[in-house]
Parts: structure tokens; C-alpha cells; sequence
RNA sequence: GCGCCGGUAGCUCAGUUGGUUAGAGCGUACGACUGAUAAUCGUAAGGUCGGAGGUUCAAAUCCUCCUCGGCGCACCA
């Protein structure tokens, strides 16, 4: 230091602020060692320890799919899952954590099927067991990176033991938690039209479907009636459809209730063509007007006239015969006349030929009717072919499956064509080139096909399991309270829960079904597949042969064993069962389930299905949803808008506690926002928090316990921040417990800002660094920061992790016993009597007249009458009477750190310096008069000279 | 398309049962300090509360419509 300025001979002299604690976090490279130290002392173990005996709090958790790295969305929720868990904890309560994932599943199948294509192997070609095998092993790689993702974050739980739906046990817990709706008769076996690729002989997921460009014979069908209705007599209902391989499999014609029909009669045809047309003079046709055009166009009718209207009414109930009727001896069945929201009269005829085994609409049209599953045929195979349920084309092929030509057209078209066109019903056929699904892998196109599905009935009315989970779903809290509603909303309005998935990586449905489909229920065959399971995972039930099970009671000839898998829902559904249920150190049901509010579809409500079909409520007493992560401006992430953040990103440029606080500081229950400049006021508020208590660390350098002073005799300032301290803690507890934890960050933040930083502080610092050591102020003075840093680094903790513990290990020693980390603390019980509602009211006004000093202040200081406002003496004049008793008793020099000050007969010259808001308060501020104290460089006219002690220095130094 | 949710200063958020000139923190600008110093302090500027109607003495707040965005809508976790 080549500093010669006589007045730094007193810096020794003075208390000045010391500590190691870093005023730079240095977090990317500081979290990783925090980490391990935890690790090393077995802080996990020790929570639970210190915990034992309190009243347990269990969030439990909703896996994530054991696939990839996390993103932030998933960094979100297991933040917020953390932030509500640590609060928990240190509240009081036993807030135990246990992580869990997802295993199964189509994502992980494809990543496999991918790995196996790799090496040259179809997956048709790998043993089921042998694909599981791999499939296990990648779910097994995925979770320990993800653990050590979520880890990073500063997620504490029992990660040395979360729970797998992959893991026997467990496997063998869904299969029980199934058989257990099975011996409840909830189990029933029906039927759904899926997407069905032929050429791989396996049901395909939406994400699995391409659209390509597909050549469709179209065909005109006309459909009579059985008994037509009056004035319709001798008329044929004409249907359009660009599939007729599926006329076999119609059941039905639906039409549009809103659209116009009428009765056309053919009156002459095109007679300048080189064959036939299929339409007659005098055939009576009833068509869509909109469309009625269109159809004699392609039917070649050269003239027709429209005898009436056709009013939807009329065609309501009304039977049909089938097109094929007495093909192969077959097809005599009524075809039902039904309503359809789907119809329209934008292409076709305004009636859509209904196969309820080859549609959506034409299979919940039927379902709407009231019209029997039994009823709909499977007329075509796995293998893309017509099975005896199509009468006269059994084996015709769809598409062709094998060879060069796989994909392309096979012989039903033809076949179904020529059959329509013997038996008269054929209108007009022609071409359409139109969009159409085809597989991913193979690119061949798919179809429609109906294949037996197994269902959980959730039913109507009374007794239902919809009734018991919207009974359940009343008996939840919710947050935000919307989220009932939704849930609500989707319960009332669900199907029957589809279960069964033709897939190969999951939980088997263990079930016999004899050959009218019912599914066997025997309590002592149930157990012994759940042993098996036990013992040997999925395999077990694939592999043991079928007399195993059924022992002796049954004839396994008899019975066929299901080779379905579960849906992945239903096994999430149960981790409730098989973690909280299951597991001594948890508790059921869960005081919470918290998820993105996605989870409405998935999560929530297989839990909330799988509890009530179980065990008549809901495993969880509250809901909480979060929203998603979007971009700095409102979208969505995406890789194709290059816009995606991912977590990692974050902990290494910024650290793991500023991605905390970016999510404390938003609102979680609404989609939040990232970028850059949304992180970098996270890091501002980190730094300014942190400097905060470095400040307090360093403030309270060498202090003692023994220094303390009780809050009675403190000075009312320090009784003041005393009072703010006991109403902050309280804010941010009460945001904590409300799962707000925007506000608690708020309520702390601006405490560490405003009231101690900016006032406190700053007010407090000439005394902390001038005063001696034994002055009774300064001792109030570090008595309060004592209080304010035990209560502070408690509260910063659950948001804070890393940040807080290197705190807490700066602690000065005598501050008192320490535990081995931060998080073995519970809050700050902070006494009643620091509340102070009167003195809290008064300082109020008394910082209300501050600020017209301090503006004041800077008015002259932009003239440049002064620099430092210890340059300055304040002159305050105060009309209000109220306000000016209060004042009186104050030391403004040292509020408004002035050298000098003094309270001004009213009213003060009309030069004063006013504050709109603060009427009744004006200042005059003028140069402080007198010489520089060379210690505390206040200006007093006591200093002899410039430099020397004021009176206070030279008593404090004992000069 | 349908169901649900949301749109308050550049950013993150407050705005109680509709009631005086819509608040805070951060950021920004300018200034001060140089004994919290890649820190700290002060002052100031920033909003037609997504838009349009309506109810009312009075609307960010209640109603309707529109717009933008999000989530969900069955082999996707």
C-alpha cells in the first residue's frame, strides 16, 4: 500500500467487516465439492435420523420415463419437488423423499428395436426374453445418469434406494394390484379398432404413423332399405368410401342430423361411353343436395330430377339391407341407420359407410347406438387378411406382406368389388390419390383393424369406479383449485380404461380367458402368478407353461393365456401400492402428488382409478400442478426452434442454487419462462442476497454469545429490524406451507434488500465500525445480526442448498453449537415479543421521512455541493404534528447517515426540498460545519483539526 | 375442432369482497462512495393492466366476443 494519507493511521483503529466467506460464488465448480461432503457424512441418513418420531409429510414422487437427459421441464418439477420437500423438513415434519422412474414402455422398446437393427437383427427375430433383457439393461443406464442429474440439482432423497416399475418386486405388485381389479370383475375383455401394420404384424402408436401419398379404388355403394319408410319406397341409401376391403365389416350407415337430403330419380345415362354404366333410369337414389352432383358425375347419370325432400328424421331408426346380402349364404344381418356428428357433406354422399371394426368414428358411433361389442367382426387377421368373419373372401389379402411387393394393394379389393358389382350394388367406383397412413419402418401402408383389447370398466352411476373417483376427486385438495375441475371434467367424460397393449417391454396381463373371452378369476392361481412374477419378472409368465398356474383345477387346454402387456399407465397408477404402501418409511396415502398439470391425463388419474378401483379413494390427499417451461418469449421449446435450454446448461454456467431461485422467484403454477435475461436476474438476486449475509458473517466477526443483548434494552432500531425479522420469517413459512414459493422468495429477498442492505446496514455501519466493541448499541447492533443470520440462512436453505451450507460453514464460532450441515436445522423459533405492531408503524413513517432526506441529499448532490452524504448536515422541518413527535426523539444524523442534523422550527423556507408523497416534511441540506473526523470522517465542529478524533473516536480508541 | 388455464412496466411478481394519481424488487440511465469494492448507497425514467364491447356513480378486478399463448383430447410418458 503506497497510501501516505495521515487519516489511514486510524483504519487499524476501526472494526472493520471480516470474513472468508467468498463474496463470488464460484457455484458450477463449488456444488459438485458440497455435493460429495454430503454424500460423505450420510446426510440422507441423518435427516431421516433427526427426523425419526415426527409427524411424517410424504410427497411422493411421479416418475419420470427412465429415458434420455433430463430437460428443465424435468429439472422443474424435481425442483419444486425438492423445494417442497426440504420446507417439509425443516418445518418440523419427517419429509421423506423417495425418487422413483418409469421402465417400461414403448420410447425405451424403440431405442432398443434400434440398437438390435444396429447389430443386423429384426425384432421379430430377438426372443421376447432376450429383448426385455436389453430393454431393462437401458432403463437400468438411464436412471443412474438421471440420478446423478437430479442429484446435481441439489435434490436430496433416498437415492441409494428409489423405486423402478421394472424391478421384480414391484412387477409383481402391478400384476397383483391388476388381478385384484380382475377378482373385483372389473376386468372385461372388448374391442378396438387400432392402427395395424401388416407387413410387421404389430399395432402402431400415432408417433409411429407417417402419412404418405396412397392410390384408394373409391366405390359408390347402395344400400336398400329393409322396410322403407313413406315415400322412400324403392330408394337406396348411397354411401362413398375410398376402403372397399371394409364393406365386409359394415354394420352400419350413419348420417349428418344437420345436413339436407333428398330423393333423386336417374332419369337417363351417359350413352357415349364403351360399357354400361351401373346406374339405371329410374333407380331412386337418396344422396346429400350438396353432393348429389358430384355422385351422377361419377355414376355417369346424364339427367336425373329430385322428387322430395328427406328429412334426417325420417331415416332415424330405419334398418338396411347389407350390399352382399346373400354372398357365400351371408351377410343377411340388418345394417343400422345411425346419427354421426362426424357426417358431413364436404366429399361422398352424406352417408359414410360404418365398419365399426375398422374406424374411430365408425367404432364410437356404434358404441353411441348402445349397439353390442360382440357384434362387431374381426374380419380381417394379423396378417392383413380376411378371416372367416368375411364370408366369400376368407384369405384375400389387403395389402400384400411379404416380398417385393409388400405394401401394395393384395386381391380383397378386386375380390369385394367384383362381389358388389354381381349383386347389383355397385354405383360407380373411380380413383382418389389421397393422403394415408403408413408405417414408420417399413413404409408400408397400415390398417384400421379390430383386435380384442382388455378394459377396466369404469362405468356409469351407482357404485361405478367413476362414481368413487369423482367421489375421490372431491375429497382432494387442489393446486391451483382449477385442477378439480379439470380432473373432474376428464373422469366424467373417460371411456373404459384400455389396459392391454400388444407390445413386448412391460407387465404382462396375467390372465386365462376360456373361449367365450371370460378372463378365469381363482385366488389361488392369482398367487401363484404373482410368485412367479416375483421370482422371474415378465418372462415368468411368458415362459411357464400354463398348467403351472392353473394346477390342478383347471384343464389348460381350456384356457388361453393372454399375451398382452400392460399399459405403462396402469403401472404408474400403482406405485402408490408398491412404494408408499409398501415401503416402512412412507405413508399412505401421500399428503401430496406434484406434477405439470399434463399429469391431469396421465398420472393423477391412473392414480386416482387405480386407488379408488382398489381401495375406494384416492392415494393422495392433495394435488399440485405445475405449468411448463416455455422460452424468454412465451413458446415452446423445441429443437426446431432452437430455442431449448437444457439444465445442465444452467448448473455449469450459473450453478444449481441461481436454477433454484429461478424457479422460487416464478410462478410454478403457470407455464414459466427461461432465457437469459430471465436468468441473469436470477444471479443479480443471488449476488445481492449473498452479500447480504456475507455482510452479517462479516459484521459479526469474532463475535460472542456472551456480547448479546436482550431485546429490551436495544435501541428501537434494532427492536424495529427484530420486528420486520419475526414478520419476514413468518411471510416466508406461511409461503413455504402454501407451496408459494414466489412469495417467500419475494418477502426474503426484499428484506435482505430494502430493509437491511439499503437501511439497515447502511445506518448500522458507523456504529459496527467506529463504536467500541463494548458500546451497547453495537452490541444490540450484532446481537440482531446474530438472530438475523441463524433466522436467514434457515430460511434461505430449501431454496438455496448449496449456498446456504457454505453460509452456515462460515458461521463464526461464536455464534454457538453448530450440526454437521445447514440442513440438519428446523426454522428459527423466533419469540412473540419481537412482534412490535406500534414501534413497526412509527419506523414506517420514520423511513417515509428518511427518503425526503435522502432525495434531498441527492438534489444537492447533482448541484455538486457535496459528494458523500457525510459531507452533508440535515435540516428537517415537519408541519405534521403527529409526524414531528415522532421525530423528536430521533437521531437523524444517524438515519440519514449525515454528519450533522437538526430538527427546524416549521414551516421551512419554500427552497426546502419536498416530497409529493411525504406532505408536511421538508429539508434543508447544507454543508456540515466543522473538521473531518480521521476516523469516522464524519464533519463535527468538535475536531480540532482537520483529521484528528471526534470525541466518540477518541474514547472509542482510548486515546 | 372440443375441454381447461393464462396474457399487469425490459424481466420476475403484488394488486384483499370492483372505490382516491396501478405497486414492489431486479434491470436500465444518471450520480455517489472507495472502510461490503467485479461490492455497496442514492435519484430518476418506464405501464391506454392482450384487444373490443357491456354492466356500474366507479372495472386490472364482473359479463360477452375477439386475439395470442399453454396443457390435454386413448398403444404418448
Amino acid at each position: 500500500m503506497a497510501d501516505d494519507q495521515p487519516k489511514n493511521d486510524y483504519k487499524d483503529t476501526l472494526f472493520l467487516p471480516a470474513t472468508e466467506f467468498p463474496m463470488r460464488g464460484g457455484l458450477p465448480k463449488k456444488e459438485p465439492q458440497i455435493l460429495k461432503r454430503w454424500d460423505e457424512m450420510g446426510l440422507y441418513g441423518k435427516l431421516r435420523e433427526d427426523a425419526k418420531g415426527r409427524t411424517p409429510y410424504v410427497l411422493h414422487d411421479g416418475p419420470p420415463y427412465a429415458n434420455g437427459h433430463l430437460h428443465l421441464g424435468t429439472a422443474l418439477n424435481k425442483t419444486i419437488k425438492d423445494l417442497i420437500v426440504r420446507t417439509r423438513q425443516m418445518a418440523g415434519f419427517d419429509a421423506n423423499y423417495v425418487p422413483g422412474w418409469d421402465c417400461h414402455g414403448l420410447p425405451i422398446e424403440w431405442k432398443v428395436e434400434e440398437a438390435f437393427r444396429g447389430k443386423g437383427r429384426k425384432k421379430e427375430d430377438v426372443p421376447p426374453s432376450e429383448f426385455r433383457t436389453e430393454c431393462r439393461a437401458y432403463a437400468a443406464k438411464w436412471i443412474d445418469i438421471q440420478r446423478e442429474e437430479f442429484r446435481r440439482l441439489g435434490v436430496e432423497g433416498d437415492w441409494q434406494n428409489p423405486y423402478k416399475t421394472m424391478d421384480f418386486g414391484t412387477e409383481a405388485a402391478i400384476v397383483a394390484e391388476f388381478l385384484t381389479f380382475a377378482e373385483k370383475g372389473l376386468v372385461y375383455r372388448g374391442s378396438k379398432p387400432i392402427m395395424w401394420s401388416p407387413v410387421e404384424q404389430t399395432a402402431l402408436a400415432e408417433a409411429e404413423i407417417e402419412y404418405h401419398d396412397h392410390q384408394s379404388t373409391t366405390i359408390w355403394v347402395r344400400f336398400p332399405f329393409v322396410d322403407a319408410p313413406a315415400g322412400l319406397e324403392g330408394a337406396d341409401v348411397v354411401i362413398w368410401t375410398t376402403t372397399p376391403w371394409t364393406i365386409p365389416a359394415n354394420r352400419a350407415v350413419c348420417y349428418g342430423e344437420g345436413l339436407g337430403y333428398g330423393l333423386y330419380e336417374v332419369e337417363s345415362v351417359r350413352d357415349d361411353l364403351d360399357f354400361a354404366p351401373f346406374a339405371k333410369p329410374g333407380d331412386r337414389l337418396i344422396l346429400a343436395d350438396a353432393l348429389h352432383e358430384d355422385v351422377f358425375a361419377a355414376a355417369f347419370v346424364s339427367g336425373f330430377k329430385r322428387l322430395s325432400d328427406v328429412a334426417p328424421s325420417q331415416l332415424a331408426g330405419t334398418k338396411l339391407k347389407h350390399p352382399l346380402a346373400g354372398h357365400a349364404d351371408a351377410y343377411g344381418f340388418e345394417v343400422h341407420m345411425l346419427p354421426g356428428d362426424h357426417v358431413t357433406d364436404e366429399a361422398g354422399t352424406g352417408f359414410v359407410h360404418t365398419a365399426p371394426s375398422h374406424g374411430q368414428e365408425d367404432y364410437f358411433a356404434w358404441l353411441a347406438a348402445g349397439l353390442p361389442l360382440d357384434a362387431i367382426p374381426y374380419t380381417v387377421g394379423p396378417d392383413g387378411a380376411y378371416t372367416d368373419e368375411a364370408p366369400g373372401f376368407e384369405g384375400r389379402k389387403i395389402f400384400r406382406t411379404d416380398g417385393k411387393k409388400a405394401g401394395k394393394d393384395g386381391d380383397a379389393n378386386p375380390e369385394v368389388i367384383k362381389a358388389l358389382t354381381e349383386h347389383g350394388s355397385l354405383l360407380a367406383r373411380g380413383r382418389l390419390t389421397h393422403s394415408y397412413p403408413h408405417s414408420w419402418r417399413s413404409k408400408a401402408p397400415v390398417l384400421f383393424r379390430n383386435t380384442p383389447q382388455w378394459f377396466i370398466r369404469v362405468g356409469e352411476g351407482e357404485g361405478s369406479l367413476r362414481e368413487v373417483a369423482l367421489g375421490a376427486i372431491e375429497d382432494t385438495e387442489f393446486y391451483p383449485p382449477s385442477g378439480r375441475n379439470r380432473l373432474r371434467g376428464m373422469v366424467e367424460t373417460r371411456p373404459d380404461w384400455l389396459v392391454s397393449r400388444q407390445r413386448a417391454w412391460g407387465v404382462p396381463i396375467t390372465l386365462f380367458v376360456d373361449a367365450k373371452g371370460e378372463p378365469l378369476v381363482d385366488q389361488a392361481v392369482n398367487k401363484r402368478i404373482i410368485e412367479a412374477v416375483r421370482e422371474g419378472g415378465a418372462d415368468a409368465w411368458f415362459g411357464t407353461p400354463a398348467e403351472d398356474f392353473l394346477g390342478g383345477s383347471y384343464d389348460a387346454s381350456q384356457y388361453e393365456k393372454v399375451n398382452d402387456i400392460l399399459d405403462v399407465w396402469f403401472d404408474s397408477g400403482c406405485t402408490h401400492a408398491f412404494t408408499l404402501e409398501a415401503r416402512d418409511d412412507l405413508t399412505w396415502p401421500a399428503d401430496l402428488y406434484m406434477e405439470g398439470s399434463d399429469q391431469h391425463r396421465g398420472w393423477f388419474q391412473s392414480s386416482l382409478l387405480e386407488g379408488c378401483g382398489t381401495r375406494g379413494r384416492a392415494p393422495y390427499k392433495a394435488v399440485f400442478t405445475h405449468g411448463f417451461v416455455m422460452d424468454d418469449k412465451g413458446r415452446k421449446m423445441s429443437k426446431s426452434l432452437g430455442n431449448v435450454v437444457g439444465p445442465d446448461e444452467i448448473t455449469n454456467k450459473y450453478g444449481a442454487d441461481i436454477l433454484r431461485i429461478w424457479v422460487a422467484s416464478s410462478d410454478v403454477q403457470e407455464d414459466i419462462r427461461v432465457g437469459d435475461e430471465i436468468l441473469s436476474s436470477a444471479v443479480d438476486a443471488y449476488r445481492k442476497v449473498r452479500n447480504t449475509l456475507r455482510y452479517l458473517l462479516s459484521a459479526l466477526d469474532g463475535y460472542d454469545a456472551k456480547e448479546a443483548v436482550s431485546a429490551s434494552e436495544m435501541p428501537e432500531l434494532e427492536r424495529y429490524i427484530l420486528h420486520r425479522l419475526h414478520e419476514v420469517d413468518a411471510r416466508v413459512r406461511k409461503g413455504f406451507e402454501d407451496y408459494n414459493f414466489k412469495a417467500s422468495w419475494r418477502a426474503l429477498s426484499e428484506f435482505a434488500i430494502q430493509d437491511l442492505s439499503a437501511f439497515y446496514f447502511d445506518v448500522r455501519k458507523d456504529c459496527l465500525y467506529c463504536d467500541a466493541p463494548d458500546n451497547v448499541k453495537r452490541r444490540s447492533t450484532r446481537t440482531v445480526m446474530a438472530q438475523l443470520l441463524e433466522t436467514m440462512v434457515r430460511l434461505l436453505a430449501p431454496v438455496c442448498p448449496f449456498t446456504a451450507e457454505e453460509v452456515y460453514d462460515h458461521f463464526p464460532e461464536g455464534l454457538g453449537e453448530r450440526k454437521p450441515s445447514v440442513h440438519l436445522l428446523q426454522f428459527s423459533e423466533l419469540p412473540e415479543s419481537y412482534r412490535d405492531e406500534a414501534l413497526a408503524e412509527r419506523w414506517t413513517k420514520l423511513r417515509g421521512i428518511r427518503r425526503v432526506v435522502t432525495g434531498a441529499i441527492e438534489e444537492r448532490r447533482n448541484e455538486k455541493e457535496i459528494r458523500g452524504s457525510l459531507d452533508a448536515a440535515t435540516g428537517l422541518y415537519i408541519d405534521d404534528a403527529e409526524l414531528a413527535e415522532l421525530a423528536k426523539d430521533q437521531d437523524w444524523a444517524e438515519l440519514a447517515i449525515t454528519s450533522q442534523a437538526m430538527l427546524g422550527p416549521s414551516p421551512a423556507a419554500d427552497s426546502a426540498f419536498r416530497l409529493a408523497e411525504q406532505p408536511g416534511v421538508a429539508v434543508i441540506i447544507s454543508r456540515a460545519e466543522g473538521d473531518k473526523c480521521g476516523r469516522c470522517w464524519r464533519i463535527l465542529p468538535e475536531v480540532p483539526e482537520e483529521g484528528a478524533l471526534c470525541l466518540r473516536c477518541k474514547e472509542a480508541t482510548g486515546a
